[in-house]
DNA sequence: GGCGCTAACTATCAAGCGATAAGCAAGACT
DNA sequence: AGTCTTGCTTATCGCTTGATAGTTAGCGCC
């Protein structure tokens, strides 16, 4: 080439600080997502189409970025009307339990909240233990308490639910969770149609579940 | 304190390459496991009780020493004896597919082995996938040979395995790692006796799977 | 249309980190 | 005991990277 092409240099834009902050969380998601908190901030900027020190006019440090890239993934995540859903005794519980699954894998099977999330564990939060714990108390006692009820066994009051029964609900929810885990962190190619492949999986759960956790409502706990 | 201790400096010990070599093989599984692939060398050796520039002795750069620490995980992880302990129709089919998950889960829900591959997995490599598929065209063909026999369905050779049937055996995968996941990436507490865990969560997936297979194999697949 | 506020940039520091070069010393062999 | 091999260390380079200081210029306002 002839030109040498001394640089590109886009114009200086001024955005307001509100505007800018926004931006600045927005990509650095994206881009914390993609390559972990190992990520640069100069590579960060790059991306964002702004200098290196920009950012710590926005943010006082590295760490206070981070933070906010959590803030931002974590919060408003949450649909607090799957509680709604899961209690609507109008519908069968096994269509509750359905939608609740479809509607909670359309919200957390994204490149952002699975790796985030992968990130933020083998990092050492303990945001990820705050999060389960919601899910525990808020989805899986509900789904229990269903599946009790539709198969006569008894309530929650009146049966602490055991740990077992509790593992039982995470292994679903691991099948559902994995698939995200599949797509977006080993980068495999998972079945279009997601909606039928919640459907079976919860079906089977539904279908094989309930036998076991009869059977181990009559049968006392065998030790190890 | 009075006494500076200028540094307690370790004696020099010497040994045949070999043995360093493997020594600092298992240390950099270790550390790499632990910090991820960003940890550093010197931080590495610190661990090891030598100086970082021994490190590149044997190992001529970082990434090299990273590539044996896949080799020392991924390898000599695979029991041949699986297969053929899924194979063995001398015993009923839910109890081998049973006493295989319970051997997998012993090899596989270690440190280390879910470290590493969910690191790697972030990193984008393809080892992942590879293993993945090993176990996909070793394992899950036989699993759902094996319920299609006990069920009275047609064999794999008359009905090729649908994506339904695999992605169901995934779901009992998936929910046996994610065990795994919890432990050593969440850092969350997991019931002690795993084996219970796994008979139940097999036994509930044996349960529940085959009358979803069954549907399906008489009902055509209904597209979304 | 000039002026001021401040968003954004240029330049740079200091610590961190992968990697290299040259010298030292532990153990083996005679 | 002397010496030779080579495992291991000290010293250091050069680039990277988080963070700071001082300068420039876009936009609103009168």
């Amino acid at each position: 080439m002839a030109t040498p092409k001394p640089k590109p240099k886009a114009p200086r834009r001024r955005l307001s600080a509100d505007e800018r902050e926004r931006l600045i969380a927005r990509g650095a998601v994206a881009y914390f997502c993609e390559v972990g908190f190992g990520g640069q901030t100069r590579e960060l900027a790059r991306r964002l189409g702004i200098t290196q020190p920009l950012l710590y006019r926005y943010f006082p440090n590295k760490e206070a970025l981070i933070d906010r890239v959590y803030q931002e993934v974590y919060l408003n995540r949450w649909d607090p009307r799957w509680e709604e859903l899961l209690d609507d005794h109008a519908r069968p519980a096994r269509e509750r339990i359905i939608a609740f699954y479809r509607d909670y894998a359309k919200a957390v099977l994204s490149y952002e909240w699975i790796r985030i999330f992968m990130f933020s564990g083998l990092r050492g939060m303990n945001l990820n233990n705050r999060y389960l714990t919601l899910v525990r108390d808020r989805i899986y006692t509900r789904v229990i308490r269903e599946l009790r009820l539709e198969h006569g066994l008894p309530t929650p009051a009146q049966l602490p639910i055991s740990e077992m029964e509790f593992e039982l609900v995470w292994g679903l929810h691991a099948s559902i969770f994995y698939l995200g885990i599949r797509k977006w962190i080993y980068g495999l190619e998972i079945p279009e149609n997601v909606e039928a492949l919640i459907e079976g999986l919860t079906t089977a759960f539904l279908d094989g579940v309930p036998a076991v956790m009869t059977r181990m409502a009559k049968k006392p706990r065998r030790r190890s």
